[in-house]
DNA sequence: GGCATCCTCCATAAATCCATGGATTATTGT
DNA sequence: ACAATAATCCATGGATTTATGGAGGATGCC
């Protein structure tokens, strides 16, 4: 193999694996990523929820599944996203936490987001031993599609959008542990606002289901409360 | 918070996200990361080991520093880029195992360029197992300054280029076990090649020493052969 | 100070990416 | 077969990225 042979071969492996990287270089295709994480979509749903216009969730989505991040299932007229593995989800996680731990803009940009909350959080380990103890009610505020797929066993749901009507589910003497996505999800931010506004004693999980199902932890799937 | 603040603000969050994709979307970036995943380097030593322009090089340089994923310290005339943190390795090791795995185009440009490589491999259990027995030679066939940035403890120092030459270095009776920088790094499969062809016994270390580094295995620094 | 070296900054042209609207394909129901 | 729905494909204009020369800034040597 002559020089130049090899160094067209060389770049076309790491073209190869920038073209990974590619997928990755696309706030919009992240945010689709970290809705996929929590389980499988529609591309309409998907594109609702992330805001997008439905063309430009299609081919945002094209792109990701060149990347062999996601994989599609046909059901009747309609075609189902997810992830190709938890190998994805883990990448996408590392590129977050390298994000927030190298790139200044981050720190800031995050608490411009969730707001800036100096509150206690709980960790997975202390979450496990206080539902053990049997002293905290464990509340997931994602849309209940997401809490069906996968979610914290013994945790209630109850969608954010739905909490401030519904708050009376809620037992008054326990403490309620609040989760939604992953570490950045804002959802189990507004919860626990809401529920200490009225009150309650809140506390946010550390991060949410992305890390925890990351983690090997047991995961539910679809009884509802 | 308005709804549409808050949707400018997640907006930024996942953009700078992006961010540090887009800094793993360039096939000739993750070259240079690779390089760095060995240790610090000068522009021009980088530009030169990666086959680009300067002022390119330099421009690529200064998209991973913003990404955060490297550092640089002045020493006289010469600036020395180094990676930020083993979790900047670590992200792009899992970026190119996800993309091993799930991208149909890269283990095709893998044995392009390295060459289809039936022969055994070993793993770093047994490499460690084989060393304690001493019943093999490891030999570093990177450039001299990356085995003085940090080696497999006892391992020799002969660059492929010089491999020719200087085989004579090596023990005749023993099996040689050969490393460089990392999975996909050629020059292992080079120096097997010529190894086998002089009618030595040689074999390939899985990878190198990048996964080597991040499993956190003994690292020797700086002493030469 | 003068000069060489190493690197960054700037301007530019080519290539690529992104969002969007309209057309097209695939599937289901009537 | 026809209409309706879900999604992809295609063309387009605008924004970004990339490679590359040339100018400019910092440092060290004489």
């Amino acid at each position: 193999m002559s020089e130049n042979t090899k160094s067209a071969t060389k770049a076309r492996l790491y073209d190869a694996f920038a073209a990974s990287g590619k997928a990755l270089a696309s706030g919009k295709r992240l945010e689709l990523l970290d809705l996929l994480a929590q389980g499988e979509r529609t591309v309409d749903a998907l594109a609702k929820a992330a805001g997008l216009n439905l063309t430009t969730a299609s081919a945002h989505l094209q792109t990701l599944k060149q990347a062999g991040f996601v994989t599609t299932r046909r059901e009747g007229v309609r075609i189902h996203y997810r992830l190709a593995g938890d190998d994805v989800a883990q990448l996408f996680a590392l590129l977050r936490k390298v994000a927030e731990a190298h790139q200044a803009a981050v720190p800031a940009a995050r608490d411009a987001y969730l707001g800036e909350d100096t509150a206690a959080e709980l960790s997975r380990a202390e979450l496990r031993a206080r539902v053990a103890a049997g002293d905290v009610v464990v509340l997931d505020v994602r849309p209940v599609e997401e809490y069906q797929a996968g979610h914290i066993p013994g945790a209630v749901s109850i969608p954010v959008e739905e909490l401030a009507d519904r708050i009376n589910e809620l037992p008054e003497d326990l403490e309620i542990v609040v989760y939604c996505r992953g570490e950045y999800c804002v959802l189990a931010y507004d919860a626990v606002r809401l529920l200490t506004d009225r009150g309650r004693r809140a506390i946010r999980l550390n991060d949410g289901m992305l890390e925890w199902r990351l983690s090997e932890l047991p995961v539910d799937a679809s009884n509802l409360t």
